[in-house]
Order: C-alpha cells, then structure tokens, then sequence
DNA sequence: ACCATTCTGGTACACAGGTACCATAATGGT
DNA sequence: ACCATTATGGTACCTGTGTACCAGAATGGT
C-alpha cells in the first residue's frame, strides 16, 4: 500500500484546526472549509478523514476531551508526594478555570459545545453529564476522606460540597470568558470560596 | 395614513417567535425564515420590522433582558412585606435557576446570546458584563444590610460572597440546562449554600 | 372621494457551505 | 516491475439563507 500516514495525527491535526478557529470567531464560523485552511490541509483532505461535519464535530469534542484529561491529570501528578486535600482540590478546580490562553479557547469551545448540546440531547451524554458527575464524586470521595483525616469539617455534606465546588468553578469560569471578570478575580473568590470550606472553624464569624 | 399597526407590539411578536425557536432548536437554528414562520408573519415583515438580521438579533436579546427584568421585580415584589434577608437572595437567585419550561426557555436563549458574546465583544458589554455587575452590586447591598442587622455573621465579605452567589447560581444553572441535573437538586445545593451563609454559625460544624 | 403614506406579500438574486464526483499521485507487496 | 490500494487535489452541484426588489392593499387626513 502507498504513503500511509497517520490517521490519527491527521485527525488531530484538523481537530485543532477547529478549536482554533472555534477560540478565535466562535463554533458558528466552524466549517469544513475554514476548518481545512486552518489546519493547513485541503478540503478534500477534512471529508477523506471524517465522513460529515457533524462526524468531525464529534471528534473534535472527544478530541478536547482526551485532551483535558490528559492536562488534568498532568496537573495532579505534578503536586508535590506529601500534599494536603486542600491542595488537592485546588489544583483540580484551578485547572478547570480560563488562565492562559490556550486554557481560554479550551474553555471556551467546550462551553459552546455544552450549549449545542442543550438542544442536541445525544451529543450531551458522555461529555456533559457522565463526564461532570464523574467530576463530583472525584471530589466528592476527596472531601470524605478529609473528612476522615480531620482535614475538612465533619459537618458538611461531601456530596453537596462537591456539587458546589463546581457549580461555582464553572460559573466563575463562564464569567472569565464573558469579559466580566478577570482571571485573577476568579481565582480570588475560588479560594475564598476555599478557605471557608477547610478553615470552616476559623474562618466563620463568631457567632 | 393607513393601517397604523404597534410597532412595539410586532416586534416583541416576533422576537418572541425567535426566542421560541431558539428555545427548542437552539439558536443556530434561528433563521429570518424559522422565525417568521413561528411568529406567524411572512418574511418580509420581518425584514421590515428589523433592518437586518443582526439588528433581529441584537433586539431579541434585549427583549429577553427587559422580560427578565421585569419577571424578577414582579417575583421581589410578591414577597411577603416583611420578610428576612435570606427570603430575599433566595427569591433572587431561584429566579435565576431554569425552573419550568418558560424559564428553561429564557436561560437557555440567553446562555446561547453569552456564548455568542464570548467572540463578539462589543455584543457583551451591556448584557454580558454590566448586568452581572449590577446584580452583584445589588446582591452585596443586600448582604451588607443584613450584616447591619445581625442576619448575617458579620466576618463574611459581602463581595466574595455576592460573586459566589452568582457564581453557584450560574454554574447550577448550566448544569440543569444540560441535563445533569434536575431543577430540584439545583434548587437544593443553592439552599445548602443559603444554609451555610445565613446560618453560618449552626451550620458551621462545631469545630 | 382621493391619494399619499404606511404596511404587507411574493419572489428573485447572490453567496456560502456541505457533499459528491472524477481524477491523479504515491507506495508497498508480489 | 507492476498494479491494487491508499491518499490527495480540484471542482461541481444543491440547498439554505440573508438581502433586495417590485409590487399591491389598507387607511386616514383633506
């Protein structure tokens, strides 16, 4: 057989032609054709690859989603041996609030996927509700156990905590992207939001 | 001159067919076409009542904003005239959660308009960034004067706290329109939230 | 009564985008 | 060396969509 290329970095390659241009004039200006010159490779090229557009959407999104995971886990694997849930917890939500820049079309491709998804119920399943739920009992198993440690107030309900924890993570990240705050501001009521969780004795008000 | 029509009223028809098929089809499915067929006026009205698409979409959203605002003086409104602090945020922020279909409806076309906003700047200014602001603003005078009157443990920062309220708010929201979750566990993490700010000093694990 | 003005309808045009089709080049097994 | 297979290019077609154009109908002041 001839020049057998590797699919799956071509694929790649045109997946992030299209978050590329997905983050820079939104997912509307997505086509094939924009698409193909974004990622240097010709029309024909994107159509031989992924049989439709809406194939090649779908790909793009798990493609951003393989990609997070991995970021994500590079993230936690690079807290230093002894760290505290705290810690944990901190760099897991950091990760998912727009940062950098390449963070900001990160995010911002996926939440007008999660919109398109509102109204294309099949497209939601994996990536906006299995994969969020996932989130929560990951954090929510954290909190129990540092509950268990004395860490975090025995008190509080670890799977209510957890749904607030993202819940307010994505709110602030949607308010980055919308221009309203800025990333640091963010990153300042997230860790608000931290210190009166894990130093709940301190932290509250006298009574 | 002839048949003198309400303008105003033409134009709130149709934006209201817009946010209809937006609502269900979401707003890439929004169409001059699609929306004068489910206004129930031909395309040329539409044409004539708004100069262009754009300026089609540029109204609509201000229709949905001033329809908000209006639903939310109307829910403040029916609160019982004296009522506590608490009453007050949690009628302001269940409001803001996707509740019934109208309200799913809303959130659903406006978080559509955000996304939209995240590449087109000059879009989000008023809605995007100015509103939350405002409401932010309102949230925290409101926090502030239940601190005056003891409501409120008076070591919280009105601030912070007001960014987290529409923060949680925001990210239960989405996460509703997704599907994750159900109204009534959103309803349920915010007032968990509302428990831990007012009640602060019960709530709080005994430390 | 009349007619200018306001409102409404139908339709055509230009363009963009998804898809399909036809060709050609490169390659590796036999 | 050959050719079947894989990969790539160019382009044409059809549909949908925004916009423009050409009318005709309805009405209220004079």
């Amino acid at each position: 057989m001839p020049k057998t290329a590797d699919h799956d970095q071509r694929r790649a390659q045109i997946a992030e032609g299209l978050v590329r241009v997905a983050g820079r004039e939104g997912l509307h200006a997505v086509t094939m054709r924009s698409v193909a010159a974004e990622a240097g490779v010709s029309l024909r090229l994107v159509q031989y690859y992924f049989e439709s557009k809406a194939q090649l959407m779908h790909s793009a999104l798990l493609h951003l989603e393989r990609a997070s995971n991995e970021r994500w886990a590079a993230r936690l694997a690079e807290l230093p041996s002894p760290h505290t849930a705290r810690d944990y917890v901190e760099a897991f939500l950091a990760e998912a609030l727009p940062s950098d820049e390449r963070s900001r079309v990160f995010h911002l491709v996926w939440t007008s996927y999660a919109v398109l998804a509102m109204t294309d119920e099949p497209l939601a399943e994996q990536p906006f509700i299995d994969g969020p739920n996932r989130l929560e009992r990951q954090l929510a198993d954290v909190l129990r156990k540092a509950q268990a440690t004395g860490e975090l107030p025995a008190g509080l309900d670890p799977d209510h905590e957890a749904a607030r924890l993202t819940a307010v993570n994505h709110g602030l990240g949607t308010s980055v992207l919308v221009g309203q705050r800025t990333p640091e501001a963010a990153q300042a009521v997230l860790r608000y939001h931290l210190d009166h969780l894990f130093g709940a004795e301190e932290a509250a008000p006298r009574a």
